[in-house]
DNA sequence: TTCGCTAACCAATGCGCTTTGGATGATTTG
DNA sequence: CAAATCATCCAAAGCGCATTGGTTAGCGAA
């Protein structure tokens, strides 16, 4: 079922059956209504792609996430920002696309794309530094908005991101408070610039109080649970007054390999080491316990989802607005994996 | 840029210029040469919505996702599918579009979802027992393929399901031969058909030993680390001789949280109590040691994804060949998780 | 009565592509 | 040498909608 017969069945004009559906003012209050009972009742939609050649809006949205070759881990947090982002979607009659880019193919990719019109704009995932991207989107002339961010003080383009530096900041503030000195700090990638600025935070709250940083106890890799368990092992066999006391790590996935070597090693969290994490709030790793397991840093990637969807939407609506950065501020809730340091 | 457009710059007529990117054959070569340059050169791309609409295909593959909503955890493996399933895709020219139908709209969502005509086909996910879906689909004519199926010998659908029955069959046998008797099974919700198989396969295996069920040992909940521990933790507060010496758990999730209490309670895995769980291969989760921690039936969901994909896309390509399942089997693989019963 | 105005409708065009049904000149065939 | 064939191109229609620019009838005002 299609408009014009739709039209036909009614004796309309396609013309008339077209305002009557989109609400436009040339339509008698009568005829409307007989034209929305009809489509209803013969389960008419418009057809999208017909809608949107004429209009020249798709009401898709794009979500692209690069595919490393040697390393293409999917990213967890990310099918949990993508249920926060469809929310808002589905209430704004938009379609989510996504989009896999295989590293180095990407120029290619986004300009195709873009060339070929069936996205009204773009979220962009896990920018890298120096992510020619952003460049490259703003030449093609695509609303998107950046999920994280490319470097410090960007202002002319849109972003989301937690407050990595003061959230890493605060938990290391947080460890030196209760006494531990030795700090070790599994970070994720470093060619991310959420994990720099994890760093920086980390970095800034041990200078300010004159804490040595011991280089050996410094980790950069992509998140798994391997990498928690493997390091931590590795960290724990040294003796009691040589081996870190806290753990700093960047994510939930780290903290479990962490805790089962911790385990594994006849040690308890909270006791001889002390961990604070970073929590994305996914749910199905979420503890209904009172106190939480991790003390943690905590930001729901689900409401970022909701959120940037929303600024890019805006952005669509009102082109001539300036970009918008949106900056969420973690949660440091303590949970019972800290505690003073006995080991001094 | 567009087709017209191009054609004018070549002094070509638009039909001719189709002819030549599309390689038919009623083009000399030495014009289609020439006009794929000029495609290159100024970078010209098809518009998608305008091919779409001229063609009646769409080149877009949905996936379509029941969001609940009191229990709306996204399932990890999911992520993990579509990259597979996108692998496909890219090779085949196809976009995937990601639909979050809220429970209860589904018949809606469906209709408008076809009828709209933006997409060639859908993957249907997380089917559930008596799932309305597939005469809904059926009934609209849309191609689709199911991860998973709905009744025992449904052959008049496409679907790609893991033999569930048949590994955890051999999961509980493994655990029987070992010399476990009470084994508590934490499966998945059991309103999921593939937890109902799971299900049948710990039953037949326990009967046809004439091994007892402790009915007080069977759980059905949703897949969190947070179920994994409470289960764990309040089964192995029981004394030794009576509680489980075997624990069957249907995801890596729940190994987490199961691993959390049995570490808790000062007791080791593959000692004083044995455990085999399903693992779907995560990327993120997955360990490079030698001896796998877990003794599990492994079975890749990214080359689920993958093949599912591969389906639709020849169902699209010949609507009329009947349909197709493909049955995927485990491998059971034995890692440091399990050992001979001691408690008996 | 005539004019202008408004409410309510419609015909026709165009979005950018594919595809059908020619048209044209060159080449081959009897 | 005329007829048939072929290679190569093009004009125009159509996919299903939104939108522009009418048209018509009915009304009140002058």
């Amino acid at each position: 079922m299609n408009l014009k017969q739709l039209a036909e069945n009614l004796g309309l004009s396609p013309t008339t059956v077209s305002r009557a559906l989109n609400d436009y003012p040339e339509v008698s209050e009568v005829t409307r209504r007989r034209v929305k009972k009809a489509a209803i009742q013969n389960n008419y939609r418009p057809n999208a792609k017909a809608m949107s050649l004429a209009t020249g809006r798709s009401m898709v949205i794009g979500h692209i996430l690069p595919l490393d070759a040697k390393n293409d881990i999917v990213n967890p947090i990310f099918s949990e920002f993508i249920v926060g982002a469809s929310q808002t979607y589905s209430e704004n009659g938009y379609q989510l696309m996504l989009s896999m880019v295989p590293e180095g193919t990407t120029n290619q990719a986004y300009r195709n794309i873009a060339s070929k019109g069936s996205m009204d704009g773009v979220i962009v995932h896990s920018p890298i530094n120096q992510d020619p991207r952003v460049n490259l989107l703003q030449e093609i002339g695509l609303p998107f908005v950046l999920h994280g961010r490319i470097s410090d003080e960007d202002k002319n383009y849109s972003w989301i991101d937690v407050n990595n530096k003061s959230a890493f900041e605060q938990a290391t503030q947080l460890l030196l408070d209760l006494g531990h000195q030795r700090i070790a700090f599994l970070n994720g990638e470093e060619q991310h610039h959420f994990a720099q600025r994890r760093r920086m935070g980390f970095k800034s709250a041990m200078q300010s109080t004159k804490t040595a940083i011991n280089p050996d106890f410094q980790f950069s890799e992509p998140m798994t649970e391997e990498y928690g368990y493997r390091v931590t092992k590795s960290l724990l066999s040294a003796p009691e007054k040589v081996r870190p006391s806290g753990l700093l790590l960047s994510s939930y996935v780290i903290a479990l390999g962490a805790r089962r070597a911790i385990h594994e090693a006849g040690l308890q969290m909270g006791k001889e080491v002390s961990v604070i994490i970073h929590d994305d709030e996914l749910s199905y790793f979420q503890n209904s316990e009172t106190v939480p397991q991790f003390t943690a840093t905590r930001s729901s990637v689900r409401d970022a989802g909701l959120q940037a969807a929303d600024m890019l939407l805006k952005i669509i609506k009102n082109p001539d607005a300036g970009p918008e950065q949106r900056l969420l501020e973690c949660r440091l809730t303590v949970g019972s994996s800290t505690g003073p340091c006995i080991s001094n």
